[in-house]
DNA sequence: TTTGGTGCAAAGGCTTTGCAGAAAG
DNA sequence: CTTTCTGCAAAGCCTTTGCACCAAA
């Protein structure tokens, strides 16, 4: 029982799903569109962006909203948490294990009511180190 | 000595930075665009985007890069967290004491080399819990 | 057949930028 | 006087949207 109707299964939907699910690189619409490209030629971005917010919403991948301009996105849906290189903006996954009890304290010290937690952490990637500036 | 060359005080700027640190709302450009023009109506938006920026890389202030569509800016340039509100994007500081820890802890998970993190709650604020929607 | 999805192209929102004149140092 | 900043307006980038046609169920 997802939240929102449920949605049909286009060929768009499953290649873009796949294509995503594929890759551990955290891509942003764009570069999911140059992807998907390559086996539907003639989809659009626009239909690219329209699915990944559905998806999104439905809970099937994560629309991250990681510092930088573009959105990004993860088709690990599961709570974890990223590091993201400030020089060429680079973002992995990091094993870190989520900690759970963080919204439990922030909740006392706020009066909102928490619902989710993101922890981001930045700095230069391996490539980024070895590259003087 | 701070990063990046000396910046001359303009009246723009001072204004800026008063109102910037006056208020506890976590403003977006536009908003201190609004709030300044009526103490120097002629100010541009180019301006109060320019001088952000350069005084976020002076570390003078901090330009946040929470969820959500526009950047906001905060007139304390320390590290501390955040809730947002996901239903009308109020941003409030949060009183939890920042865990520096974190980041040697991810830096043993990474090959990245780890300059900073950010911790970021959202939830609903206080007046849409009672707005059911 | 019905309902929702798609491609296309245009519009939208936020931010950045080029330039000529103004102001700080 | 020199260098940096400013206002203005235009451009840029990413994302969303209206519409007519198409496809899934």
């Amino acid at each position: 029982m997802e939240p929102g109707g449920e949605l049909r299964v286009t060929r768009q939907r499953r290649v873009l799903l796949d294509e995503l699910c594929k890759v551990t690189s955290h891509p942003t619409a764009d570069d999911l569109y140059q992807m998907v490209r390559q086996k539907l030629p003639r989809i659009s971005l626009g239909t690219v962006y329209r699915n990944l917010e559905l998806m999104a919403e439905q809970g099937m991948i994560q629309k991250l909203e990681i510092g930088g301009t573009q959105k990004r996105f993860d088709g690990n849906a599961d709570l974890h948490y990223h590091v993201r290189c400030l020089n060429c903006g680079r973002v992995d996954d990091l094993d870190l294990p989520p900690d759970c009890r963080v919204e439990q304290e922030a909740a006392q010290r706020t009066s909102f009511k928490i619902l989710r937690h993101r922890l981001e952490f930045s700095g230069l990637c391996p490539d980024c180190q070895n590259m003087d500036s």
